[in-house]
DNA sequence: GCTTTGAGTGTACGAACGTTCACTCATTTG
DNA sequence: CAAATGAGTGAACGTTCGTACACTCAAAGC
């Protein structure tokens, strides 16, 4: 019991964080109320300022927290398992897994994505771009993409993610229908393999 | 002055619904209160019950309302201009003319597809699906697709549609900002290309 | 051990919320 | 022309909202 003062903060922040994420499941960040938040996690509503001083940077911090998760996703793709033969079957095995695994985070940041308060919105655009910007780094590794300008790196990569993106949201409306479930993992694998192959064939046939 | 009585509660309607979809960009019909409405409208909070008996069935008409506009573009993309050379060219010019002119429904329907109320949501998803629907059958049409199965097809459809949706998202975001307009129209139509190229590789080389 | 700090409390406020109800009064109807 | 209709009014209700302020009382720091 000794740091047990900052200790107890932390976790009425994570309290908070959870309250937050749980409650605006199935509307939006815009339509949470301080004192609602607080009644979930057991505060009074006063009580909420110390920890955050407003909503709006309450969801920038959810912001933030999901993007922790949506990293940890990347990078497990990134590093995709050997023992798959098919570097596509292994990202959206990645992607369904870890999507389901981490539902709420994921769900926050489809639907603030374009619902949320404005500088919760923006924020998560920048991180997509972001994200974007690291797929199309990745791209360039890949043989035989030398040939391809940035732009075309670009117009691909962003392609990809928002077809991985609306896949995410088709997975989380799928959630606990396993049938359903693979079969929008089966959509986005052929998805997938038409988007690459067809960015193969446009490049040399424009080149 | 024949038609006056329904034809003053049909203006009043219309107001409400433009007054609506006014107030709730920027957020989501979720955080939408009827007060609001009411005061942009310039009537008495009750005078709204005479119209909408929640703010539900109004979010409802809405999407009624904005997909009577995305319907309207489809029917214009079915008939591409001839004087296009390229189908991709035309059918993404056509989108982008028509975000722009009904620029608050497709925002709308941007918006409330992840973030509105639960029947608006699941409203929006089923209209979404009837175009993925109605556009696979455009794709049947194709000289070509014949060999093509029907989940091929629906697999496609699905994705230049999340492609489009995506596409009209980033119009949107691009409005008023004609260099950022053409980049997003550049890219989509990159986009489409390389998505069709592929779903034609991709089934041949796999039939 | 005495003092300081700060997370959480409790009360109180004015504003906005959805909904009720009884109403007005111009238009429509018969 | 009298009666019925119905869009819009206006006051009132019980809630919930965000926020201000003064407070408690363990833990942290000296």
């Amino acid at each position: 019991m000794t740091v047990t003062r900052i200790e107890q903060k932390e976790r009425t922040r994570r309290a908070i964080l959870d309250a937050a994420l749980r409650l605006c499941e199935g509307s939006s960040l815009v339509a949470l109320s301080l004192r609602q938040v607080a009644k979930e996690v057991g505060i009074v509503p006063t009580a909420f300022y110390r920890h955050f001083d407003s909503l709006e940077s309450l969801g920038l911090a959810l912001v933030d927290e999901s993007f922790v998760s949506l990293r940890a996703m990347l990078r497990d793709v990134r590093r995709s398992d050997p023992a798959f033969a098919d570097i596509v079957d292994s990202s959206v095995d990645v992607l369904s897994r870890h999507v389901k695994e981490e539902h709420d985070h994921f769900a926050f940041i489809a639907r603030e994505r374009t619902a949320g308060p404005p500088a919760v919105r923006h924020s998560i655009r920048h991180e997509i771009e972001l994200c974007e910007r690291e797929l199309a780094a990745d791209l360039a590794r890949f043989p035989g993409t030398d040939v391809w300008s940035s732009e075309d790196l670009r117009v691909l990569s962003n392609l990809i993610v928002t077809a991985m993106v609306a896949t995410a949201e088709q997975i989380l409306l799928a959630a606990g229908r396993p049938e359903a479930e693979a079969r929008v993992a089966q959509t986005a694998r052929t998805q997938l393999r038409m988007v690459l192959i067809g960015a193969l064939r446009w490049r040399s046939s424009t080149d």
